[in-house]
This record gives structure tokens, sequence and C-alpha cells, in this order.
DNA sequence: GTAACATACAACCAAATGGTTGTAGATGAG
DNA sequence: CTCATCTACAACCATTTGGTTGTATGTTAC
């Protein structure tokens, strides 16, 4: 996923609305109808918020008979993590070069390339 | 965290410069211009992104003479994994009931345990 | 075929978002 | 003290978002 599509993953995740679609449609047997009917908004609201979970994988939509059925697709779930362990590896990996430091740093002023600074 | 913080925290996450200023600030030793330094808008802009993250948590500041030094805060991370554990959890129990499920209404079938599938 | 239902989609609107510039208050340097 | 730096904040603007209603299309029921 690039940047831009976990822009688009956290937006969609950031209504409440949104994820409570995601979390009753993991049983797949709903319309988007029959989701429509929990919301206090029109049907076309809903579908709004459905078709941005579409757009970013979080949801399926599967003809029966007239009407579509709604399904979460845990996989994008699943991505939307690894975007937040890419955050918390940047956290790690400091914590991990201060070690590296600290066990550098016992011997009498060693100074180590500091290389991995990129920026 | 309630379901406005949840909101709150995926918005702040739907940004690669916000997503970006988390990255570059886990070693806290950064002050707000420097951080702003690194981004093509102006640095007022870059200000409200770091108000955003502040507000959820995301980074801290610290003043340190007449800057103030902006720190990631690992803890919020963890914040916003949960709620992502959340919504897993509904799939998961999903699939825990089903297996249930099948046990119940396979009693001569032979049940393998499954039991390995923590995911 | 006609009626009822399920969905899609366009047009519109208010509010929020992400950017800008400008002004003002602290703080450190000389 | 004076000046330059760092930050905060207000005002403003364009775009996006989240909602609405209305219309069109496809599908099942009768």
């Amino acid at each position: 996923m690039n940047e831009a599509g976990v822009d688009r993953m956290f937006h969609a995740l950031a209504d409440s609305t949104r994820r409570d679609i995601v979390r009753r449609a993991v049983t797949g047997d709903l319309s988007v109808s029959r989701l429509a009917e929990g919301y206090a908004m029109s049907f076309a609201a809903v579908q709004k918020h459905i078709a941005v979970l579409e757009k970013v994988g979080l949801v399926t939509k599967k003809r029966r008979g007239r009407e579509y059925l709604v399904s979460t697709d845990p996989d994008a779930l699943v991505l939307a993590r690894l975007a937040l362990d890419q955050l918390e590896e940047a956290w790690r990996g400091r914590v991990d070069r201060m070690a590296d430091l600290l066990a550098e740093t016992a011997p009498p002023e060693q100074r180590t390339p500091t290389k991995g600074q990129d920026r």
C-alpha cells in the first residue's frame, strides 16, 4: 500500500459509522438497505459510506437477487495494521539504536559512523 | 478511547505529512521549525499538523530555550492498534462462533482442533 | 406488463480540512 | 536594550467531506 493508499485507509476508518458498518458486515449476510436501517441518516448517505469502505477494500459487495450483500474483508484490516506497524517500527528502531549506542559508548569514546541518518 | 477519540486518532493518521512527522519525531530532539524545514509547505501549516497530532496524544512538546522539541508518544500508537484490534475482534469472534457451531452440528465428524488459528 | 423494491448516481449545501499570509508574544544572542 | 528567532494564533480561501433530495436503472413479485 502506497502513502496515498494509507491515507485513504485511515480516512475510511476515521468515521464511527463506517467502523460500525465494518463490524456489522463481518457476517456478510446484510444487504445495503439492511445495513442502512441501522443509522439515523438517509439510505444514500450510508451508500456513500459503504462506497468509501469498498474503495479501500474494507468491504466487498456481492449480488444476491436484487440486493447486494456487503461483507468485510479482514485482509484489508491487516493492511491497516501493517501501516501502524511501520510507524511503531521507527520507534522500536530508535530504541534498538539507543541500545547499540549504549553498547558502543561503553568503551571509551568510540565514534561509530552514524550512517543511518538519512535526513 | 471513545468513538470520537478513535475518529480523531485515525483522522490524525490519515495524512502522510503527519505520519512522517510521527516518524521523524521519535528521537524527540527536533524542534517545530526543524521539522517544518522538511516539507514543501509553510511553517504555519506544519504547526497545524503538529497540533492535530498533539491533540490526539501522538506527539508531545517540551520547551527547550526558545524552541519546542516534539517527541512521538508510542503509547498513543498502541491505542490506535487497540482500536484496530477491536474491529478485527468482530471478525475473529464470528469465526470462532462458526467453529463452535460446526463443533455442535457435527458430532460424529472428527473435529480437528484447529486451535492454532489465532488470527 | 405493472408495481414495488434495491441500488446507483447526480446535484446541491453546510461544515470541516488543509493550505496561505500576517500579526503578536516569548526567548536567547550580541 | 535591541534584534533575530521560535512559536502561537487569527483571518482568509479553495477543496473535500458528509449529509440531503431527486431521478434513473435493474430486479423480483403479482
